[in-house]
RNA sequence: GCUCGGAUGGUGGAAUGGUAGACACGCAAGACUUAAAAUCUUGUGACCAUAACGGUUGUGCGGGUUCAAGUCCCGCUCCGAGUACCA
């Protein structure tokens, strides 16, 4: 018999589905582990090599973790929403719901080849109603809430509105877009609509008047993390800045848990990194600055010290204060500039580094020597960071110094000894010159001390500012979650939970309206039972994707998003797989996500992923051949020095091991039906490149083709030894031969020449050590995630026990629960063939027996002067005195002590015998 | 610019400070075969040398710590990723 993997994976996938092996419950008895993939957006391209990398890794780890008794969550389901699906809408009439249906059935077929143990039963879609009912309710709550920042969570507005009609604002602190102050009286004056606009000042989920980032190719807005280098990500489109209203999440609320909760999770330090430096946290002041005529402003700095350097001060263009900083006589040219640089993308923004700006026409008096500074207006300012103004420093901040040096404008520095004559000096080091008060001080004692002063003289105060930004959190789009928000009286209210889900309406065609309005301005009936008009926006992708996670614990619950009952035995996840894109997206969104739902009592872990392992990702190997130009001649790899060439990309499925399958490259095309070759050793070798993986580049490899060619195991096995997991490396399919035949070699240990071959005999002590050898290694591995090594350990096992002919029962019962994670078809098989009537993924994993490991003899590397020159075998019960005098008396060692009297002899039990002669 | 990774044979990659190159691919030789494929066996960092033994050198570059460094420390070079007028 032999190893006939086809039909042996297709049996067991059909018993795993009979007999619902994946399928899990609440065992209150069992510890629990949530083994979690990211979801995927299942695009028309179907799956390539590289997407299951994570998922065969989570899986191989879910199965690990059951085998060692762990009750163990492991479910998939689909990111539906998303642009690709609508721009396909667009072109083609057809709706979204059924290419995403189609998508999703396509990549179901082709997950479902490579063996994985998922609990289907638990599958989310974030498109489906019965999913986004929560995804609206959850922004419901979040309209409903404020954040408190005494309290450090969300508590309900209502608690809000009864302290402003007992106090007004006195004594908050709350998280809000502008400061506000008022008084009971005040507040209780207000009409409902005004009171309904100040709320706005403070709701989690609020409408706010931003700069947005306006993509006008897409026809939406899109999210910080949306847009790179001044380009949309999906479609590489232009993106410009523009005021809107629109909805928003405040996330910056969160910063300062988001930033402290980083400490307690177990991710890698890079993503940490990744994260912290979006948050991006800064120490500082807010400093009081006003005009001549008296109009106060307020600046942000981390440099406080510098203060006495400060020889200009700078607003954005987009700042408020500029229409009432600007004077009449400089109105003209400022409007002027303002509309220029309103004019240009971001894009463009980033690439012009030519300085550009224009004076106010006013001047500020400097808090401590009162002198004037003259206010300028440059688009090297940011509205959106701090206060929209600085005040400018060129002596020590490199920005400032090209805007001075540009406009002729004093360069004061404040450090002794620096040379500012072509550069600024922006190092947080040296002794304060020309500084008053802060004179003969570092920069690190002077920083406290201006700070301790300007609060001291009522100047300003201490501030920590965050660069993470508010989430705005419409699109203008069809295929995407309707809020749940009606307009009365211009305000917005939300639908009552009773009425979620609110389902996304059916339109006439998918683009925007002939007034410029969302699609769903096209919906017909787009009003509540009362006639109140619906919300035309949608929620933007990450909505659906922010508490996927703790849907998966309860996914058929039509009351709560998830029971307090599954919350509490699954909690969190313990381990998250997935890629590093998402570093400043997603994984920021569903963790301030999950920190809402945890102030508001639905998740009980304030982190929701506890442990994350991000893959690499898997590029693509193009191979090339060579045409003579001008002719339909191809010259092989290594002859092609000398002839004039084009390379060509050839689709690698027509290529192994870089050799061309000449046959099937005439088929390929007409064009090369006729194609002669210049050979090397009646061979045709073709070149190679590492380049993305994509259809134009003919280099993508379907996951389908190598299951139907080598089977799923070795494909999973495979994909784990290319290299390590979390690095970047391409896919090469040259060398899948030696895992597939390794698995034909534990075929053959079960199975000689086609006979059952197993035995009953009393295994061997160096059987036992080959096996526990295996045991140890493979746990260690897999708990670091150390797979590629693992699968080596097995391949050194199995030649191991070849060698020895090993046919013993119970080495081989262990070796194949060993094996189950990764390559669990194969498994099952020799588990059944074994005598076991169930499935090896019920089996325990084994445990490694020290003693088993225990060599009778150890290998020495005897050493002289650190450079090893022979190795000797000593007992473990030798004596240092006995390996000493062995050593000595060897006659290998009698060439390098030439002689001479060992000055010193360090003997490391089993290791090394070194010799400093 | 800043932050974080990385650099080891022809290739992918192994090495708790202790025999560098595990395992695999590729390549070479051999066995089986009419032949090829498949399979199996052996060899395979480079250099020198040999009938055989053996020797030298070697983990991007330059220093250092140590009996001993791919691994730790200091200074560079190059490559990758993220991020950026964030005051």
């Amino acid at each position: 018999m032999d190893y006939n993997f086809g039909e042996i994976e297709k049996r067991w996938q059909q018993y795993w589905i009979d007999h619902q092996t994946y399928k899990v419950s609440e065992e209150k008895s069992k510890p629990k582990f949530y083994v979690l993939d990211m979801f995927p957006y299942p695009s028309g391209a179907g799956l390539h090599v590289g997407h299951p990398l994570g998922y065969i890794a989570s899986d191989i780890y879910s199965r690990f973790k059951r085998l060692q008794g762990f009750n163990v969550l492991h479910p998939m389901g689909y990111d539906a929403y998303g642009l690709p699906a609508e721009q396909y809408a667009i072109q083609t009439g057809q709706h979204p719901a059924i290419t995403t249906q189609n998508n999703i059935t396509r990549y179901r077929e082709q997950l479902d080849k490579i063996g994985f143990s998922y609990d289907w039963s638990r599958e989310v879609r974030t498109c489906d109603p019965a999913y986004y009912k929560w995804t609206q309710w959850a922004f419901i709550r979040m309209f409903h809430s404020y954040y408190c920042n005494q309290a450090r969570q969300a508590r309900p507005i209502d608690e809000l509105t009864a302290v402003f009609s007992r106090q007004g604002t006195t004594g908050l602190d709350i998280a809000c877009s502008e400061p506000m102050t008022f008084t009971a009286e005040e507040w209780n004056a207000r009409t409902e609509k005004e009171q309904q606009e100040i709320l706005m000042n403070y709701r989690i989920a609020y409408l706010g008047d931003t700069m947005v980032n306006w993509c006008p190719q897409l026809g939406t807005v899109l999210a910080n993390d949306e847009v790179s280098e001044g380009l949309s990500i999906r479609g590489g489109y232009p993106v410009v800045q523009k005021k809107m209203r629109q909805w928003c999440l405040r996330v910056s609320a969160y910063a300062q848990r988001l930033l402290d909760g980083l400490n307690i999770i177990d991710w890698t330090d890079s993503l940490k990194e990744t994260q912290r430096n979006w948050i991006g946290r800064s120490e500082g002041a807010v400093m009081h600055f006003a005009t001549t005529q008296g109009i106060s402003f307020d600046i942000f700095t981390t440099r406080a010290d510098t203060i006495f350097g400060v020889t200009f001060m700078v607003l954005a263009p987009e700042s408020e204060l500029v229409e009432q900083l600007t004077t009449a006589a400089q109105h003209q040219v400022v409007q002027e500039y303002i509309e220029k640089t309103k004019k240009k993308t971001e894009r463009e923004r980033l690439a012009d580094k030519s300085v550009t700006g224009v004076f106010s026409g006013s001047y500020a008096t400097h808090p401590f020597t009162g002198e004037p500074l003259p206010i300028w207006i440059s688009d090297y300012v940011l509205a959106g960071y701090g206060t929209g103004a600085i005040m400018a420093v060129p002596a020590h901040d490199s920005r400032d110094y090209a805007f001075a040096r540009h406009f002729q404008l004093p360069v004061v520095p404040l450090i002794e000894g620096c040379d500012v004559s072509e550069e600024s000096f922006d190092a947080k080091e040296g002794v304060m010159v020309n500084s008053g008060f802060l004179n003969g001080m570092t920069v690190k004692q002077a920083i406290p001390a201006a700070i301790d002063e300007v609060e001291k003289r009522g100047l300003g105060y201490r501030k920590i500012n965050f660069r993470l930004r508010d989430a705005i959190f419409s699109r203008q789009r069809y295929w995407g979650e309707p809020f749940p928000v009606y307009y009365k009286d211009t305000m917005p209210y939300t639908l009552s939970e009773e009425e979620l889900p609110l389902e996304l309406p059916e339109v006439d065609k998918f683009l925007p309206t002939e007034t410029g309005e969302p699609p769903l301005g096209r919906a017909r009936n787009w009003h509540t039972k009362e006639g109140y008009p619906l919300e035309l926006n949608t929620m933007p992708g990450f909505a659906g994707s922010s508490a996927y996670y703790l849907r998966y614990m309860d996914p058929a619950n039509n009351d709560a998003l998830v029971s307090e009952d599954a919350n509490s035995y699954w909690r969190n996840v313990d381990l998250y797989m997935g890629g590093t894109e998402h570093a400043t997206g997603h994984l920021v969104y569903s963790r301030f996500w999950n920190k809402f739902l945890f102030d508001i009592g639905v998740s009980c872990e304030e982190e929701p992923f506890k442990k994350l392992v991000n893959q690499g990702m898997i590029q693509g190997r193009s191979n090339f051949v060579y045409r003579l130009k001008g002719t339909n001649r191809f010259v092989s790899f290594n002859l092609k020095n000398g002839y004039d060439v084009t390379p060509i990309h050839v689709d690698v499925n027509m290529v192994h091991n870089d050799l061309l399958d000449i046959e099937a490259f005439r088929r390929w095309n007409p064009e090369y039906k006729t194609a002669e070759f210049i050979l090397e050793d009646g061979k045709y070798v073709c070149g190679w490149a590492v380049e993305k993986m994509s259809k134009s580049m003919f280099n993508v490899v379907n996951p389908d083709d190598i299951v139907e060619k080598y089977g799923a195991d070795t494909l999973r096995l495979y994909e784990m030894f290319l290299g390590p997991l979390e690095q970047s490396k391409p896919w090469d399919t040259n060398g899948i031969d030696g895992v597939h035949r390794f698995l034909r070699k534990v075929w053959n240990l079960f199975y000689k020449e086609g006979v059952w071959a197993v035995t009953k005999e009393v295994p061997t002590k160096e059987e036992l050590k080959s096996l526990h050898k295996l045991i140890k290694k493979v746990t260690f591995d897999i708990e670091n995630f150390s797979f590629n090594t693992a699968v080596s350990a097995f391949m050194i096992c199995v030649n191991e026990l070849t060698a020895l002919q090993c046919r013993e029962r119970t080495i081989l019962n262990d070796l194949v629960v060993c094996l189950a994670p990764f390559a669990p078809h194969i498994a099952e098989e020799l588990w059944q063939a074994l005598g076991h009537g169930t499935s090896v993924c019920d089996a325990a994993w084994p445990q490694w027996n020290e003693e088993h490991l225990q060599e009778d003899v150890f290998p020495y590397a005897i050493s002289f002067n650190g450079k090893s020159r022979f190795i000797l075998e000593f007992s473990a019960e030798a004596t240092n005195e006995e390996i000493e005098k062995t050593v000595m008396e060897h006659p290998h060692s009698q060439k390098w002590i030439d002689g001479k009297t060992p000055k010193k002899v360090i003997i490391v039990p089993k290791k090394i015998v070194n010799i400093v002669v």
